[in-house]
DNA sequence: TATGATACTTACCAACTGGTAAGTGATGGG
DNA sequence: CCCATCACTTACCAGTTGGTAAGTATCATA
């Protein structure tokens, strides 16, 4: 997506979440941090090359922090920042009407109740 | 961004309103039906046959109706349905982040005050 | 007869997105 | 010495998305 400039918010929000990974990513961290590892057992179908890509992405626009802990093996974790966190709770509303759509479309299998 | 099976609700609504305009061209609508020509004039950088596709994609979700009146020239209205009415209520904190948002980095231009 | 308005429609193409599969480097444990 | 763990990294490729530019159909109006 490429930048423009926009008569309103929707095409900012929609340039930093837009995509098929960015805002699932992203609501994984509304409990807490996680680690790479941990978001690829949570995420089915994420491979580990666009999972570091769109974390590299949300970091670059300031969505998400990255610490590395240094051992061996390796710890990273991501954690939300203020926007991401501010970004989450406005992705809430989101959430809710895409859980009650995909229920009555039926669409994308069962949802967990 | 193809079909598959999600853990929350956020996975379906980005795949109805993923992309690049679907969000922006159902905004537009929150104040009333809108001609063909009219998004047209308003969304700036958005083609004819991109924005074509996104109204039919958009219908075919069911977030919005096309009615046509047959006169000539011809009249074309794009309404909300109830699911999409439902849809950019949701919308509103995320426009609201985006301008915020945009506003603190600076990177979309101005937006309109 | 020519023009303009409206809402598409088509052909073509470049860029971006997402995906698979395999490899890297450090080190502790068996 | 070999393997496992973890977090990447690289090469390669296919499909989708978005974009440009031109064309279509109808009929009122000049």
């Amino acid at each position: 997506m490429p930048n423009g400039s926009y008569a309103c918010g929707i095409g900012p929000a929609f340039e930093v979440v837009g995509g098929k990974w960015k805002a699932v990513i992203l609501w994984e961290l509304r409990e807490g941090p996680l680690r790479f590892g941990e978001f690829r057992r949570r995420i089915g179908g994420l491979s580990e090359k666009v999972l570091i890509q769109q974390l590299r992405e949300l970091e670059a626009d300031q969505l998400v922090t990255r610490q590395v802990f240094h051992q061996v093996p390796p710890r990273v974790e991501y954690a939300l920042t203020d926007w991401g966190h501010a970004l989450n709770v406005a992705l809430g509303p989101i959430a809710d009407w895409g859980e009650a759509y995909a229920r009555a479309t039926g669409r994308w299998g069962d949802l967990p109740s």
